[in-house]
RNA sequence: GCGGGUGUAGCUCAGGUGGUUAGAGCACCAGUUUGUGGCACUGGGGGCCGUGGGUUCAAGUCCCAUCACUCGCCCCA
């Protein structure tokens, strides 16, 4: 049984949760489309070396969490735990920096070996944008308006918050940076046992800590408001300006931040509370730092991810697809008939069920399972005569209607 | 990685203190009806009771381990 069973954290998706999934991407890629971002697909792997520079050394996803391992040639490759990165490779390999402002938007699986709950598997899919190459601040306005616009699209918008902050520009954050570890340096002894360790991976989440007397001390550390410089401050005030410009709402949450060096500015997460402690359904911020870091040009970025497994569980279900015809032949003759019937039906575009087999009440009952609108009947005696009956199933009319002509009676139906 | 909960049919769940061939509803298949669906009735298939070990004359039931899912922490989408 172990072995029939799928890894750990992966799972099977059904026809009905493919079918959901596949609608909240393609609602993501339609509205993409609006905002003038178009899909890119990079490989599901790479060299590890690829995640291991952006992401950083210290971060929980390089050093727990990614699934790597050596290929037959000897390669250290990786499967992708997100997109940014693969993105931004591409951006260098590909020379994209001809093509700016880069514009585009992915969807696949990520993977990560963590411990899997609702709403967090070790293979999951992200949906995803990056804007590559603006740095004005244009650029992070309609970066978060887009992906507010999918949530409202997907009919969410009503239990999710955007949470916002900034992270300043280098300078401030390196200044902020010093100051907060010195000032938690100074109380080490009342620090948690998990924020110690934070103290010199990424100081900077110890005030989203969660432990008590961590919270006492997060009152009283010193504000990052009085630390970013005019730039940073103009830079933030022109995202919430922005933000009031296309009615987005937010709330304003100063122990919002990102644990690695190339973030910078903008800040932000949509957040649900209906998914218990996976509450972030779409994050994302400005990463000037990035593409450099990897050795390419300087170049600006934003961009932002959502889970998608985690907006299926809001959704619930994929709205209702194009209801079929169903063919309901009696007799081999029929069967042959409707055969053809059906070929030229699918081939002009309308869906149609034809059974395997069964009697005609068996048929009838398979098309009512499949949520036909109409059924054909074709029986010996309509074979005969050359025509067929053409059944609304909803409202139980029943017309009789010509062969040559049910395409076209059927298309206007 | 840390702490807690759960695991019986495809799904939702019953199976007091261990005791014959492990049950129900839904779903599935077939029939009642060789030409009319949603309803009803009848019958049928389907369970290594998550897995492995132990205690016992006897284990779905008790003990241990393990795996999976799940809640919180961590981290994040």
């Amino acid at each position: 049984m172990a072995s029939l069973q799928p890894v750990r954290g992966t799972h099977d998706l059904l026809p009905e949760q493919n079918r959901l999934q596949d609608y909240i991407a393609n609602t993501a890629r339609e509205i993409g489309e609006l905002y003038g971002y178009h899909r890119m697909t990079t490989p599901i792997f790479e060299f590890t070396e690829v995640f291991a520079r952006t992401l950083g050394d210290t971060s929980d996803v390089v050093t727990k969490e990614m699934y790597t391992f050596e290929d037959r040639g000897g390669e250290q490759v990786t499967l992708r735990p997100e997109g940014t990165a693969g993105i931004a490779r591409a951006y260098i390999s590909n020379g994209m920096q001809q093509m700016s402002p880069v514009k585009v938007s992915y969807y696949g699986p990520m993977f990560r070996y963590e411990r899997p709950q609702k709403g967090r598997q070790r293979q999951f899919h992200q949906i995803g944008a990056e804007l590559l190459g603006v740095e004005q601040v244009a650029g992070d306005i309609e970066m978060i308006g887009y992906g507010a616009h999918i949530l409202k699209a997907l009919g969410l918008w009503d239990s999710i918050t955007l949470e916002l902050n900034t992270l300043g520009d280098p300078e401030s954050r390196a200044a902020y940076r010093d100051v907060l570890v010195d000032y938690f340096k100074g109380h080490f002894d009342k620090l948690s046992e998990d924020s110690r360790a934070r103290l010199e991976k990424n100081p900077l989440r110890i005030l989203d800590s969660k432990d008590e007397g961590d919270r006492e001390l997060v009152a009283n550390a010193p504000l990052f408001a009085e630390y970013l410089n005019a730039h940073s401050q103009e830079f933030f005030k022109g995202l919430t300006e922005g933000l009031g410009d296309i009615g987005i709402n937010y709330e304003l949450n100063p122990r919002l931040v990102r644990g690695l060096d190339y973030y910078c500015h903008t800040c932000f997460e949509f957040t649900t509370n209906t998914l218990g402690a996976q509450g972030t359904v779409m994050a994302g911020g400005r990463y000037d730092g990035l593409i450099s870091t990897m050795g390419g040009p300087q170049t600006a970025g934003v961009g932002w991810a959502a889970g998608v497994e985690r907006l299926a569980l809001m959704v619930g279900e994929a709205p209702a697809g194009a209801r079929p015809v169903a063919l309901i032949p009696m007799g081999d003759a029929a069967e042959a008939k409707c055969r053809t019937l059906a070929q030229t039906l699918r081939e002009g575009g309308v869906a149609v069920e034809l059974g395997y087999s069964g009697n005609m009440k068996k048929r009838m009952k398979r098309a009512d399972k499949a949520n036909a609108k109409l059924a054909v009947i074709l029986g010996y005696d309509e074979l005969a005569n050359g025509v067929a009956q053409l059944r609304d199933l909803d409202s139980g009319e029943q017309q009789e209607v010509a062969l040559d002509q049910l395409a076209d009676v059927i298309g206007k139906k």
